[in-house]
DNA sequence: CAGCTACGTTTTAAGTTGCAACTGAAAATG
DNA sequence: CATTTTCAGTTGCAACTTAAAACGTAGCTG
């Protein structure tokens, strides 16, 4: 009882924000997702990872499964035994996530460099930044960015969606700008 | 009065979410963040934009505020108006809200297509995907990644920060063809 | 069977959030 | 300069969320 869902936090004008933030915008959603990103998989697992109450973990685990983020299976071996595992998409927020981590680290006060580190894994080396692409592939800072209606669009972008990529798949660096993109770290890397 | 951090969702495991969270996982937090992306500045158009409670959104905008996501100013001309205005800190948010969006966008169900549709300044058309890129600028998927101890990192990586380009900063497709080099165009300032 | 583990629910108490109505300051108006 | 309007922030109270601990219920284990 009690899990009702408050409000769809202001649906008007059909954007995606407020269906992501309707399920994880709650307290404690990214970080279980962070953990079952991290290989948790079981309630108590998650319990002592993340230091949250019995009740509150139940409650967000079953509404991350009821959204189709996690998918709650039974162990063969020991029947008790739940599995919480990423669904395709659950997976599909990491791009979020991570972009979240990242600004969280780089504006961060107390952090000196996070601990688990993500790699990529062929050749285990962390990976770069989150980027917004542009429809053929460039990489587009904030600065590059503008929001219109729908109806304002030339017509050659009236039937693309936003956030699918174009038939050129590789990106580009939009090299224009200096101080510009959330890569605004300086750009020979080295701190 | 009552505005105290209430924790700082477990810190440990020093990781960048927890401090991103402890701002933007409040629950008007990114509706604000989309409408001061919007064009909206002063107090009175969030209310109306967002229908949050004055007292509410007095909190948010003081914590985000706060926070260095947004900036207070007052109008020259009418000096009981206060603007508020993101900073390069809160434009900084942007791609982790944009994946947000868009991850709600291809999920959401009763989203047909957003009406505030983010463009790309340059040719205004629609921006494709948020994607995160390997440390030499490859698109890496949620298959690429890998999460490890940074201890556990080859020697190459172990100064890299996760979240930095590289030096070579153009993005490159993580297809395996290798021959497939790409030059970025240069692009003109757009108005 | 008794005891333990994994998971979840209920209970109770404390803390937060949110809306509405109020306060108060700075323009605009007459 | 008194009045009204506008903008922003505060207070009061109801509704909700959170946490900690007790309780329930399967299913293993000895």
């Amino acid at each position: 009882m009690g899990t009702d869902v408050r409000e769809p936090l202001k649906e008007l004008s059909a954007c995606g924000l407020p269906a992501a933030l309707e399920v994880m915008g709650e307290r404690w959603s990214f970080m279980i997702l962070r953990a079952s990103f991290n290989g948790v998989h079981h309630f108590e697992e998650f319990l002592s990872e993340l230091g949250i109450a019995r009740n509150i973990l139940s409650n967000r685990l079953s509404r991350l499964v009821e959204h189709g983020i996690l998918d709650r299976v039974q162990d063969e071996a020991d029947r008790r035994r739940v599995e919480y595992c990423l669904t395709e998409k659950g997976f599909d927020l990491l791009p979020a996530m991570v972009s979240l981590r990242h600004w969280g680290l780089k504006y961060g006060v107390e952090n000196v460099g996070m601990d688990p580190v993500i790699v990529d894994e062929r050749d285990r080396m962390p990976i770069g930044p989150v980027a917004m692409l542009a429809h053929d592939g460039r990489i587009l800072g904030p600065a590059d960015l503008n929001m219109i209606a729908r109806k304002d669009l030339p017509e050659a972008g009236r039937d693309r969606r936003e956030g699918t990529p174009a038939d050129a798949p590789h990106a580009l660096h939009n090299c224009d700008d200096p101080g510009d993109a959330l890569d605004a770290e300086p750009r020979e890397a080295a701190e």
